[in-house]
DNA sequence: GGTGGCATGTATCGACGATACCGCAAGGCT
DNA sequence: AGCCTTGCGGTATCGTCGATACATGCCACC
């Protein structure tokens, strides 16, 4: 959200009045965007056809949005924003490969859900920025981040949030493009044991959760290891002693 | 294509000459509307930029491709086959999960070569009939039947071909979505083997949980720790980076 | 040498994204 | 209190888009 605008500042005794009524042409631009993207297709989305269906006057939406990207924009967060609030996510998972499973399983439900929402999100590539997109993107790395602190994680943490976003993407896209008669369940479930397979391991590599248990981990499987020097070596292999004695 | 036109029978003397040229104009457009697309982005191609590029009237690319999305579909289609015709098939390969791989590549090595044509194929579900497209998932399927020939299928030829399409427009889409610099070639080795390993009996590699991942698990369990000074953990976190890539 | 049919070329239509311009209502200043 | 500045909402309009109607002219055929 940007700052207070001049106009706001100056006026602010009914600045929130006003701030919440422009807020909620806003919104009610937005779901008309909405609901004319998912009942009459991509194209059906004009900015007149908006504006009438919104109540509210074509350069209306260039005063909110500034552009018709910007509309978009704003209806893709809201979708995605809307959706993440409507499911919650576990703060606590018992078993970090399954709250893998669930998160997956989220973000391609969410494809199948609003398709419309999803090919205008993810069709084109460019746009990353957003405040709900960001949202979801710090859970997803949350939930690698239990993977890895458990030992689960093969690759590297940013690659398996590439792996995992790729995986689904190309679920929910290759999905839609079938037609209904030919939408096999099963391509969801294979697709998702192929990106666990691809991104964790089938036995972590710490027995012990916590920085103690993966010190001593890595202490036990350091000495094949040949990327640091004998000096780096021998002082980590000190603080790994150190880690590990700490638990 | 359709059958000769009632005027090329009619005109059967020069109908050849007639005909050449009409398909010579034809290619001309496709080619110019190939280069609008590749040089100056979707958008740019309009109906106009392409009828002067390729020297012709506005009209005629309604009389050559009846509309614009068969201007399109004739891109795409032009495209894909020109892709094909450059790539030879091996008739009878020796291991047929490398020719899977072989044929994976393939199909990426295509979106990455021509990111706007695939975007503009494959981004939006839909059109699925064409010659050439036809044509490749002949090739793909002919692919998937070896496989199944030699008892590699794990399932479906049917859900074989469905997910080395969906694993490969994930790994394209989302290849072209990343900045350059994010761009990890990992990230298709991996898509690769997760699509090998979804579709063939072939198991992966049991891989050892090296120090990689003890490494991974290590740094990621860190922030809570205090017992190293904060110079320490700065280096330690630094070894750690190196030592989780080099697995 | 007509004659008919078809491709070519011009002009134009409706809709789209985007914006300039005008009136007006609401504080601020004197 | 009255004037004035400031910024917002409403009307009209621009340039471009996809798509098409209409006139023109060319060419084979009789």
């Amino acid at each position: 959200m940007p700052p207070r605008s001049p106009a706001e500042d100056r006026a602010a005794a009914d600045s929130d009045t006003a701030a919440a009524g422009r807020e909620q042409t806003r919104q009610r631009v937005i779901e008309a965007a909405i609901g004319l993207l998912e009942r009459e297709g991509r194209d059906a989305v004009t900015t007149r056809a908006v504006a009438v269906a919104a109540g509210v006057q074509a350069p209306a939406i260039y005063r909110l949005f500034g552009d018709k990207n910007g509309l978009l924009e704003a209806v893709a967060e809201y979708g995605f924003a809307a959706f993440l609030a409507a499911k919650h996510v576990d703060p606590d998972p018992q078993d970090p490969v399954e709250d893998l499973k669930a998160g997956w399983d989220l973000a391609v439900e969410f494809g199948l859900a609003n398709p419309a929402l999803y090919t205008l999100m993810y069709s084109e590539p460019g746009n990353a920025t957003s405040a709900a997109f960001t949202a979801g993107m710090e859970i997803l790395m949350g939930r690698i981040r239990r993977l890895a602190a458990g030992g689960w994680l093969r690759v590297d943490e940013q690659l398996a949030a590439t792996l995992i976003h790729a995986t689904a993407r190309g679920a929910v896209l290759t999905w839609l493009s079938l037609p209904e008669d030919e939408r096999n369940p099963a391509l969801l479930t294979a697709l998702r044991t192929a990106m666990v397979t691809a991104v964790t391991n089938q036995q972590p590599a710490v027995r012990d959760a916590g920085p103690a248990g993966a010190a001593r981990a890595l202490r036990a499987a350091l000495p094949e290891q040949t990327t640091l020097s004998s000096a780096e070596q021998h002082l980590l292999r000190e603080w790994l002693d150190r880690l590990a004695a700490d638990g």
